[in-house]
DNA sequence: AGAATACTTCGTTATATGGCGAAGTATAGG
DNA sequence: CCTATACTTCGCCATATAACGAAGTATTCT
C-alpha cells in the first residue's frame, strides 16, 4: 500500500507531473529542469528525490551532472502503468504542450550556459 | 491539469484508496464506510467529498442515506483508467484483502444498528 | 592543492491536509 | 410539528508539504 501511496503522492504535485512528462523524449539533467520549472535548485532536487523514491524515475550520474529519466524495464508493472496513465491523462494539456515546445528550446541551450542558474 | 491533480491528490491518502476499493462490489452508505475506516463521520464525509470532486465516485441520495459508488459510464476515460490502475496496483495488498473480508461482515449488519456510530 | 561547478542537505517559513467535535441541514417517523 | 436519524459544514489543532537560501558534498579543471 505504501508503494501505491508513494506514487500517488509523487503525482499529486503539478511541478512533478510536468517534470515527469518532460522525460518522455529522454533524460534531462537537473539544471535543465530548473530552467523549465523556474524553481530554486534545492526545490527541484527535492522533487526529483520524491519521484525517485516513488520509483517513477531512474537516475544516472555522469561527472558533475545528474541525469533523470522515466523508470524503465526494471520497474514494477504498476509503476509503468502509472506513468502511462499520466501520459494519456495529460495528453493535450495546455501546460504540458507548452512545456514540450519550451523543452525543445532549452535542450538546444549549451549546458554550461544553463547552469548559470547556480550563479547569483 | 487540475483534473489530473485532483485525481492524484484524492488517491494520495490511504483511507481514500481503501474506501474506493470498498466500492468494487457495489455502493455503500456513509455509516458503513465509517464503520470500515474507524474514523469520525465528519472525516469520512470529507474524504467522500474529495473522491467525488475528483470524479472518482458517484453519489445517490435515498431518504436519509447517501450512497457512494465507483464512477461509471458517464465518467471520462482517464478517471476510469485511474480506478482500474488502483484496482490492479492494490490487488493482493494486505490491507485491501483484510478490508474485503471485513466488508462482507459489515454488509450483513443491519443499517439501523450500524448508524449507532452517530449516537454518543 | 585550490577554485569552480552541479548538485544535495539543512533549517526555516507559509500554506495545505487530515483529524476531531460541535453545530447546522435534510429527511423520516410518531 | 417535534424528535430522531444521517449526514455535512465549520472551527480548531497537529502534522505534512512546498518553497527558499545558506551551507555541505562530490567532481572536474587548472
Amino acid at each position: 500500500m505504501r508503494n501505491i501511496i508513494n506514487i500517488t503522492k509523487a503525482l499529486s504535485d503539478e511541478n512533478r507531473v510536468r517534470a515527469l512528462m518532460m522525460f518522455r523524449n529522454g533524460e534531462l539533467c537537473l539544471c535543465q529542469l530548473i530552467e523549465m520549472l523556474g524553481l530554486a535548485p534545492s526545490t527541484v532536487s527535492k522533487h526529483m528525490a520524491i519521484l525517485y523514491q516513488a520509483g517513477l524515475v531512474d537516475t544516472r550520474k555522469e561527472g558533475r551532472w545528474n541525469y533523470y529519466r522515466l523508470a524503465g524495464k526494471g520497474a514494477p508493472e504498476y509503476v509503468l502503468e502509472a506513468i502511462r496513465w499520466v501520459q494519456s491523462a495529460t495528453a493535450g494539456d495546455k501546460q504540458i504542450v507548452a512545456d514540450t515546445r519550451q523543452l525543445k528550446r532549452v535542450c538546444r541551450i549549451d549546458k554550461d550556459a544553463l547552469c548559470d542558474c547556480y550563479k547569483k
